[in-house]
DNA sequence: CGACATTACATAGGCAACCTATGCATCGCC
DNA sequence: GGCGATGCATAGGTTGCCTATGTAATGTCG
């Protein structure tokens, strides 16, 4: 299994850290090979944790430019997941909504990738289900503190 | 927080390993705006775990296409991190092998990226290095028996 | 109330990473 | 020697994402 010849067995937090991206980079690809992950999954997959919003905070979440929310926007609204209307209180903005086929998508999507992906860590028996959820929670987590501190958590709550 | 709208929040196996893919997605995008995080580090990752391999195996090991790893291949070596020669054993094949300056890059970026996440990590009282190895493993884990079964799993060393 | 910065979004243009399809040379085998 | 299988290269096209920039609406301030 090991090889003599290389570096060294990751042991370090620093490869730790690097490994973690390293793999989910190659999870991400292969998913997209085999599976169906559009990259307008995570358009939709916002607008149902948070709700309605706007362009641009839909981006900050999402961790993408502005430009490149509006055409993932454009694009589920052209396949009718969601709804793109102006925002009456701002002229400037829109509020961007989940439809009710866009929830379906959603649905369908989670079903077959999350089928197949089920499938695989029940096949590890060595992996619990608790250990999935620290995987997820470290990645969502991860991410979470990598944004700007103050403005953007959700202003509608305040 | 919680938005009374939402369809739910993730509880079931298949929205675990659905978010699990997700957030991934997200993490690969943010990396890449901030840090760097070239395509040829997958690269240099494998043959420093697996040592010198062939086009194909490479390809296979990082669940990409021959093509896209061919170009990976022809790339790292303009840079000099690889060294690519014929098989002596097999005209038709090739053996890549990582470099003391592919070493070196493969190094760096680990330690450059590792910082990085590292750095967050910490800030996250709630995750223990533990978390971030199981993380880790679960992603690792996952790809392993996503692949063909009997071949490719580096009959050399048995 | 008019000038000016700010904010929200759209458009233009381009690049990087991948993929499938296909061609070519070699190898294994009968 | 013919023939399918294997290893790799090339061609052509798609997706996803970015920066730069323009435009319109909003807030601010003299």
């Amino acid at each position: 299994m090991t090889d003599p010849a290389r570096t060294g067995p990751p042991a370090t937090d620093l490869e730790l850290a690097s490994d973690l991206v390293v793999h989910a980079a190659r999870l991400v690809r292969a998913v997209r090979r085999t599976l169906d992950l559009p990259a307008g999954v995570r358009l939709l997959s916002i607008l149902d944790e948070h709700g309605p919003l706007g362009v641009s905070r839909l981006a900050v979440l999402d961790r993408c430019s502005q430009p490149t929310m509006s055409a993932a926007v454009a694009a589920a609204a052209d396949r009718g997941w969601v709804d793109k209307q102006p925002n009456p209180d701002d002229a400037r903005s829109s509020v961007v909504t989940l439809t009710r086929a866009g929830r379906a998508e959603l649905a369908r999507i989670r079903r077959t990738n999350g089928e197949t992906v089920a499938a695989r860590l029940a096949a590890l028996p060595q992996h619990s289900r608790q250990d999935v959820a620290t995987a997820v929670a470290v990645l969502r987590d991860l991410l979470d503190i990598s944004l700007e501190p103050h403005d953007l958590s959700e202003g509608a709550a305040r």
